[in-house]
DNA sequence: GGTAATTAGTTTAATATTGAACTATATGGA
DNA sequence: TCCATATAGTTCAATATTAAACTAATTACC
């Protein structure tokens, strides 16, 4: 199981490392995923839901969103019901970048998946989506 | 396989979070993976192929093997055969750190063990660890 | 041998992220 | 209603990371 998690950090960096090298200029690994969970799940988010979502600090949140506006890429109005809290979403500038980039990526998956049995594949999404799903329903559990 | 990478950047994001509230203090995720490296093989490794391995720049590694020195969790020597280099290796100390840390952490790794069927697990390994490779040898794939 | 190109590692500036303090608004009892 | 507590978001200082320039040593090749 802890092999299992170096492994997932591993491909997470290589991973990392081949999309910064990949997207274009002013858009960031943070920004990139801040755009593909907006078109993921599409609507209204706040910055809060997000930044739960993605399980990093809220100042890292403004930090990014602020970036996206700046760009044109995400729409930020105060929320007309909660006077504390905003509504984040996704421009037509913004799901333009991310269609454009997503599009020059393809080409590097299919290689990818070529080289692995198709039902290999779903079959580790799958496991992962599950693992995924239960570490994020048990985020507080502390470590004594 | 697209959605693959979402989830493993779910999951590391999560793990991460979790490892950061879990270690002692001076020890931070970076220091950690370093340890965790040079435990799992074991020798001399120059500054370089640790590098190479996590896929970071080389002042990140500079700055962690610093933190590590500065710790006394490795030794760093000049390399008696090339005057460029120098050659790393966990102390003692880090042994224990590390033993320590992770001892501290396999409880959670079992319980979320228990959550999954063990033959899942072994083949999402299997099928990530090839992936792993598939991609450690195709690093310098351009995008046009 | 001598010189160009390569490789190992450091340093620096710019940017990203964390953690904690802070402001403002909302909610839940008494 | 009033007050305590919780929640949303921002700000700030400290630290981490990248990208690029740099130094020093080695290797390749003529």
């Amino acid at each position: 199981m802890l092999q299992t998690f170096v492994e997932i950090g591993i491909i997470n960096q290589l991973a990392e490392a081949f999309l910064r090298r990949a997207l274009p200029k002013p858009l960031t690994i943070a920004q990139f995923q801040v755009l593909s969970h907006l078109r993921r799940l599409p609507g209204q988010h706040t910055p809060s839901a997000i930044t739960k979502s993605f399980q990093v600090t809220k100042g890292a949140m403004t930090h990014t969103l602020g970036l996206l506006r700046k760009n044109g890429w995400v729409e930020i109005v105060p929320d007309p019901y909660d006077g504390r809290s905003k509504q984040v979403s996704i421009s037509l500038a913004g799901q333009a970048i991310f269609i454009q980039t997503a599009e020059k990526l393809t080409p590097y998956f299919e290689e990818l998946a070529t080289h692995f049995p198709a039902q290999d594949i779903t079959a580790l999404t799958t496991t992962l989506e599950n693992i995924r799903i239960f570490m994020d329903d048990h985020r507080d559990l502390e470590i004594k």
